[in-house]
DNA sequence: TTGTAGGCGTTATCAC
DNA sequence: GTGATAACGCCTACAA
């Protein structure tokens, strides 16, 4: 069963394969009403459906939209465990979808990946999520598409970024807690690098701290990756030996579900003994038993601002240059179950 | 900055076209050692991508790799909300990676969208995730590509499948219930469709009862949407209503979620009044509190083995048709703490 | 208004 | 061994 092509529809229509190209094209005005009406009526009978990569290659263009995805270091398997990344690409997914594009998903691995499939596939534009090295960012210059940054702090104009203000965030947990009577607050939390989100809300919660006039302690930063796991160890440590800590924020949602976890099995009380608050709101946070008081970001909205933020690019190719604004999503406290407000 | 070509590397080597392409598909018999080095070096100097849209011009192919995602009805968004799904999605994404596929994502709307993605972006394959209309399988065929089908029970020989044994799964669950001492078991259940996964674990379901000499009683099923609500009013409606239920069977750990919220918060206990044991062990099932027992399906072993199948069946297009064959991934109930053992 | 023809980057067939 | 060159399916000047 051959496939059938823009000749096949011109033929069965009687006319060039240049008018089925123009009216597949809009320039409906190049056509006769008459010619139209034929080849409308060919392309349904055929069945036609045209082909993107042959239009690719003329147009230089391939309506596809490259969504990057950080990779855990062990397992070569996307970072997909967190339902935080499931729920932005999905928002993704279905603004691009709107406007006819699709998306390729891809993990990129060491070496230069990233460059070779933006360019070999002839992305229209990509969407970053996470933290990278500056290598990538350098390659993502070079491929020279339009590219929307989500959660980065990067310094640099070039690209369009989309994330919240961790800052804030960190902060406004922190101070949760405080207003809610703790003045002993540990931090559980990924690994603080410069310009990373965790940093910003680590420096949060050390403003809250200071304008509390509340001593800074780093013993009560527990700094590893931003894992269940980690979440559980830091909960149980805590737990049983720093029994002056009444309060936790835990800087993911799925650190905090660790946390209390850990807590829990050192035999002490959420929110009981400790009070935990978390960072992302993901939609486990809500089913999570007892619910989970955490700071929202709304994880769907940011999806979809990058996604519209991108396509606008694409659009605007020729038009004005992306400034390398970094949009930002609304925060706010959640209050739901874990944190216990502190009378005395 | 000009995109460089097969061209472009040909001159700068003094070949010609041809034996760069030679060289780019491995026929380096047809050309002289000289020639290779030369043309790898032109290679790097240039920094030279092939353009997969040319390419797959020419061979027909794209190496692209469909992936159809079911679409909540409401919400046009991808159903991501079910950690599930994204498990699965980054298993077959790994594997695809390393064969040298990429992966479109893509829901698919009402009308024949499928068809269009699958022929205009020239797709060398496809996985289909969940259930969908007969309509959407007729035009799978249409579309003449390799397909396999994760979680179907749909009779055509025309598509491999990958699955587990719904029926097994919920007849193991059930047994577990009954086996610790549970005579009075709810089936807290998405719709139950005729071939689908939540019909054959009912079927499970039943017959675990029937062969225990149980009493089947339509009124023990809460059949509505597989989601945490529909699971969170199910369980208070037992737990309030249903005194005699002393265990409940949730078909899919998202339910579960939700039916023990539900209990509790009509002042029961799990699993000290009522024991819960759901399906799939998505990884929160174990973070959840209490962990989750649940019927454990390898989610990401089914995700590879969808890929890995698709791959052979991809490269061996000339070879043997797919027999239609559905491999199915072993099931075993894993025993956490929402089960309690009836002494009485 | 319509049709012809060149070209997008590759591959593959044939001569040389 | 090597290199023209005709496709692949589509778009778009340009000419008619």
């Amino acid at each position: 069963m051959r496939k059938i092509t823009i000749k096949d529809v011109a033929r069965n229509a009687g006319v060039s394969i240049a008018a089925v190209s123009y009216v597949l094209n809009g320039k409906e005005n190049k056509v006769s009403q008459d010619t139209i009406a034929r080849i409308h009526e060919s392309i349904k009978d055929l069945n036609y459906i045209p082909n993107m990569t042959a239009r690719g290659l003329v147009k230089n263009t391939s309506e596809l939209i490259g969504v990057i995805i950080p990779q855990t270091e062990d397992h070569k398997q996307l970072v997909f465990e967190n339902p935080f990344y499931s729920e932005m690409i999905s928002a993704i997914e279905g603004v691009v979808r709107d406007y006819g594009y699709h998306i390729i998903l891809a993990g990129v691995d060491k070496g230069k990946t990233y460059l070779d499939i933006s360019t070999s596939r002839n992305l229209d534009g990509a969407i970053i999520m996470g933290i990278y090295s500056e290598q990538l960012y350098e390659e993502c210059k070079l491929a020279n598409i339009p590219i929307v940054l989500i959660d980065s702090y990067v310094h640099d104009n070039d690209f369009a970024k989309v994330g919240i203000d961790d800052e804030l965030g960190g902060y406004l947990a922190t101070k949760h807690l405080i207003d809610n009577g703790h003045r002993n607050i540990g931090l559980v939390t990924g690994m603080i690098r410069k310009d990373g989100v965790v940093e910003k809300r680590f420096l949060g919660y050390k403003r809250a701290l200071q304008e509390a006039g509340l001593f800074y302690n780093s013993d009560y930063v527990f700094e590893n990756s931003v894992s269940y796991v980690h979440g559980r160890n830091s909960g149980s440590l805590i737990a049983s030996k720093f029994p002056e800590i009444t309060a936790i924020f835990a800087t993911a949602d799925m650190v905090a579900f660790g946390v209390i976890r850990g807590i829990k099995e050192s035999g002490k009380e959420v929110p009981g003994d400790v009070s935990v608050i978390g960072f992302d709101d993901i939609s486990m946070a809500n089913i999570f038993l007892p619910p989970l008081t955490t700071v929202k970001q709304q994880i769907s909205l940011k999806g979809e601002t990058a996604a519209k933020l991108l396509i606008e690019q694409i659009r605007n190719k020729r038009g004005v240059k992306n400034q390398g604004d970094r949009t930002e999503i609304p925060l706010e406290v959640v209050e739901r179950e874990t944190v216990r407000k502190l009378t005395k």
